[in-house]
DNA sequence: CGCCGAGTTGAACTGAATCAAGAAACGTGG
DNA sequence: CCACGTTTCTTGATTCAGTTCAACTCGGCG
């Protein structure tokens, strides 16, 4: 809830009457490991943020699953464009342990963000960080080699080495889960 | 113009008045080739929508250009999260053809934002659109080969592969310009 | 105890990068 | 408008990183 509200600060500046607004719109919920959130087909209607553990959005290209996203821990995972456009998703979304996550539903966030000026700025403004982040995203992904993602991905997010398996990481890398395995044992 | 207004129209329902007020902040401008729009360490204060010509975004690594970001007639350009964050970019970013572009100066944005609630979620709306646009762009680069990014660039964007050198497209598909020569004589 | 999924390791193969040289296209100034 | 020089593109030979296929190991769990 503390980190959560720390991710909002940097996001958009928010008054106190807008943080209730908020969070009285937003709700925990726990989910066991392997848990889908989204399947094919659907619309994506929520947005999910990680307090605790971690999730994975995926989807299928020629039968075999491909990650394309990895959330840790204080991070956010969605099918975006789906969820903008309220088109159906090709995307998959579940959890890769037993997780705490935070729901952002589309129908509540879009009344909250009707109600006031100063609201739909906040939606504004997420977005724009969202936006920042994705392409933050998009540019290591076309800037680096396997081998640097790799290393950022262990910096940054040790955990994930530790906890998700091979195959997953290897795929979110761009790799094969082979080629994974023998960069790690070692570069 | 017409193609300016059908592009905001897919992107966000605006009221006519809405439409008046954000045309009056935006410029037309013509640029000749190789212009330099924005360069590195300064802090992107436009976007840029491609009326007539060609634009690209780009920025180094180790020495060397690296292209990720080609704008056609009728498509954006700009360094999004020094934009929105306000913080200096790493990129660069110039016309490849005599062009015609419109500005959106982020100050000017900002002020109109600030005039009303429906202007506000009018910009709200933008920025969801570009994110959209940029997931699009990541999962294609992360789902396809170097050869189904250079079909779908071909059959999208014709006019790029008969205008900009090969060198630039390569870079942007993630391949050495030997490869995309070879590809192109033929595949 | 034996099975099963996950990870490792090896060997052969393949697609793409690199290096290098030559051909074509372009524009710039005389 | 031609001539030269520069940039862009093509083509070939070599090298290398990563995939694929296959066998094997390890650890946990029923």
């Amino acid at each position: 809830m503390k980190q959560l509200l720390e991710s909002f600060g940097e996001m958009a500046h928010l008054s106190e009457e807008a943080e209730t607004a908020l969070m009285s719109i937003i709700t925990k919920k726990n989910f066991k490991k392997k848990e889908l959130l989204l399947s094919e087909g659907k619309i994506c209607d929520q947005i999910y943020f990680v307090e605790k553990g971690i999730a994975r959005a995926f989807y299928y290209k020629n039968g075999k699953e491909l990650t394309f996203w990895l959330a840790d821990e204080n991070e956010f995972v969605g099918a975006f464009t789906s969820f903008f456009s309220r088109t159906p998703s090709n995307k998959y979304i579940e959890t890769l342990e037993d997780s705490t996550l935070w729901i952002f539903d589309y129908h509540k966030l879009e009344a909250l963000y009707s109600e006031s000026k100063e609201l739909e700025r906040m939606g504004r403004l997420f977005v724009s960080y969202g936006l920042s982040i994705l392409e933050k995203k998009f540019d290591d992904f076309h800037a680096l080699t396997a081998l640097e993602r790799y290393t950022l991905l262990v910096n940054k997010h040790p955990r994930i080495l530790q906890t998700v398996s091979l195959g997953i990481i290897a795929s979110y890398l761009g790799i094969s889960q082979e080629t994974l395995s023998r960069i790690r044992n070692q570069a």
